[in-house]
This record gives structure tokens, sequence and C-alpha cells, in this order.
DNA sequence: TGTACATCAGTGAACGCGCGTTCACTGATGTAC
DNA sequence: TGTACATCAGTGAACGCGCGTTCACTGATGTAC
């Protein structure tokens, strides 16, 4: 019954004995995550993330104002684990694969972590204009352009606007984790999907544009 | 105040004198609809729905038993409404232009009606096994395969396996609709879209595999 | 055409629930001297 | 090394809220004869 603890729990960011927590931030974070994954974004409240943290709940307003700030705190990680993950994939892989490997990596993270993944895109109960939450967004996309225009400028500098096959093949990888996780491809066999990588890739590198 | 009466008042399905309300099936329907559109999925409430239909809280019961039956109706709605919009493009568009035509159906449907497309995939508040909501899905989707696949076999009869470019095709759409509605695509204009849609077109029709 | 009656589609008050937020408070921590 | 004190990070009881659902009821409708 109590089993819903043990992330939080094992990770030592229940509060012990004191009066204070120590790192009450980061256990709220940890706590509605695992609330997400668990009940989804329907079940989440921030009393129950509290409760989770084993404190008071009046406690996340010091940390957090209102719920609100916390799901745009969790949201932020969800980028950041994200960026951690496409990083990775670029890394280990050859430039030709990069993109097919960055898309896999995207989906796969998505698959795993269906409901924080699901709020991340969930403005309406985020703050929009939190600069951690867009900038740990934008860090994200960058990598996957990156691979997509094989060159090193760095984009985050100057604003800048992505051509058409690059947003295409976001797009793409984008719908097939939504559609998986929405249930729409229950009946498509796992094989298609890296099936779809490919054309992401080759749509990423102008491969339809360049006259076919 | 009373702004958001309009459309359920206009269609006529608030009750008016008697007892009994005549429509209430299709008011509740269309007042849920409303709710959405204007506060989102996080607005929502059967509550709600039954005030703007003008009946007491106890009345939706009756012909949806709990919220999720009326949630799963209005899904069930949009689906229907989705797939005349995508049957109507593509009668009025060459076969060659067909699948464009059609992407670009899904995404303006999708952009008009954002909170509702929202609430289509939202699986998690619908019933899942409802008859009416899964035809309607197939539907809309058959649609699109078709104008793919550019033959007049009629998929519904038999269950079978779409393969990848028009799943690829499909996917690029649907994040397309999806990242534009969440606001990730803000600074790319317009015209990208357009774009976007012509390479999906192009990877439905296998431009991409058949060697590039 | 009239009457009895079953069924249907509503009412509206009441219920218990969990929520977010507030607020006066208090225990722990850290800093100045 | 010791003491005074400000600041910080919690408590926990209380608030009002809107929600979904229930239930005994009642008015309207339609059907049988």
């Amino acid at each position: 019954m109590k089993k819903h603890l043990n992330t939080v729990k094992s990770a030592g960011l229940v509060k012990r004995g004191g009066y204070h927590h120590g790192d009450l931030r980061n256990a709220l974070i940890l706590a509605a995550e695992e609330i997400l994954q668990e009940r989804g974004a329907t079940g989440f409240s921030l009393r129950e993330a509290a409760r989770r943290a084993g404190v008071s709940p009046g406690a996340p307003a010091h940390h957090f104002g209102d719920a609100r700030g916390l799901l745009t705190a969790v949201a932020a990680r969800g980028f950041k684990r994200l960026e951690e993950e496409l990083s990775g994939a670029s890394t280990n892989t050859p430039p030709a694969d990069r993109v097919r490997a960055i898309g896999a990596a995207y989906l796969t993270f998505a698959l795993k972590n269906g409901p924080i993944f699901g709020i991340m895109w969930l403005r309406d109960l985020l703050d929009q204009t939190d600069p951690e939450y867009l900038k740990a967004g934008r860090a994200a996309f960058n990598v996957f352009e990156q691979a997509a225009l094989e060159r090193n400028v760095p984009v985050a500098t100057a604003p800048h606007v992505p051509d058409a096959p690059v947003i295409a093949a976001w797009a793409m990888v984008h719908g097939l984790a939504r559609l998986t996780l929405d249930g729409a491809l229950d009946a498509v066999p796992l094989d298609t999907r890296g099936q779809v990588l490919k054309l992401m890739s080759a749509v990423s590198h102008g491969a339809v544009a360049k006259e076919c």
C-alpha cells in the first residue's frame, strides 16, 4: 500500500527526523514524477506530492508557490533528461546515423516517461515564461537540429528559423511518439517504427526535397 | 457574462418551457464542446455542462452515466467531424494532390478545435471500448490511408496492417498539429507548414523508400 | 374519443470528498560580535 | 567559545470551493383497451 513511496524513499528524500527536510525541493519534484507515472496527469495533486515527501500540505508553497510552479519544474527536468538522452545517442553514433539514433532515443524517452512527457507539452498547466523550462526545451531541440544539419554552428546564441526538413522530421518522431502513447498504433508492428525512423532520417537530410 | 450560452442557445438546445428537454443528449454534447473550447480539458465538468444545457446536475446521468460517457461521445463526434473534413478535402482534390489536401484539412481541424482535438486522444478520460468512438476513429484514418494508397480496396472489412510510409506520413501531420497547438512552433513561419505538408505527401507515396 | 396506467426524463436537495491556499505558530540554522 | 538574534523552513488546523453522484420525487408522454 505504501509501495508508491519507494522511489522517493529509496532516493533518501523522505523527511528523516528533524524539523527541516534538507532537500525538499528535489523531493517534491521526484514525488510529482512518481505520481504522474502512476496515476497520470489527472491524478496529480500538490497535497499528494507533499504527502509522499513526508511533509505538511503547506510546505510546497515555500519552494514553488503553487501547483503550477511544481509542474513547471517537473517539465524542465523532463526536458533536461530528454536532452541528455539525445546527446548521448548523438555522441555514440557516427554522423550518418545520428538523426535516426536521436529519433530512437526520443521515442524511447517518450514511451518510458509517458505522463511526464505528456505534461512537458501541456502549457496550460505550466508557467510558460519560466526561463529554466524554456532553456531546457530549446536545448533538447538543438541536439536534434544540430545532428540534422551536420554542422557545428551553435544555434542557441541568436534566434534563427529552422527549415522545413528539420521541422518535418521532428514532427514525424513527435507524432509517432504521441500516437503510440495514445494507443493509436497498437495494431502496428514494432518493426514499422524502425522503418518510420529511417524515413524520418532521410527527410531530415533533405532526401525528399533534393528531387526524388 | 452569459456569453458562453450562445452556441448551445442559438442551436435551440437550451431547455424551453416544459419539464422535458427534448434533445438533452445533443445539448450536453454541444455544451461540453463549448466548455472545452473555452476553458480547455482542465475546465470541463459535468455540472457545468448540465448548467449550460439549462438542466439540473443529475440529468446527464440518464443519458451518459458519468462524465467519461459524455466525453467519449464528444470524442466520437470529433472523429466524425474530422472524417467529414478529410473526406471533403479528398473528393475535392485530384488524386495527385489528395494526401497533401487531406493533411492540410487535418491540420486545420486540429488548430480550429484544439481542446476537442486534444481530448479525442486522451484515452484516460474516455471509454476506450465504446464502439462508436472506435468506429469513428478508424473511419477518419481510412480516408487518409485510402488517399495514400490510391486504390479503392475497402480497408474496414478485414483488419490489416498499414505500412511504414502511411504511418510515417500520418505521424508527421499529427506531430505538426500537436507541436503547433502546444506552442512549440511559434517561431516557425506559416509557410514552413506548407512545405512540411509537401514532404508528408512525398513520404506517403513512398518517394523516400524508392531509392533517393 | 376517453381513461387508466406504465414508463420515461426530468428535479433539487443532500452527501461526502479532496483539493489549494492561508495563517499564526515554532523549531532549527546560521551569523555577528 | 559563548551568546543574542534574525532568518529560514517547516507545522497543522482551518477555510471555502466545486465536484460527482445519489435518491426520493414528480411532471410529461405514450400506449392499451
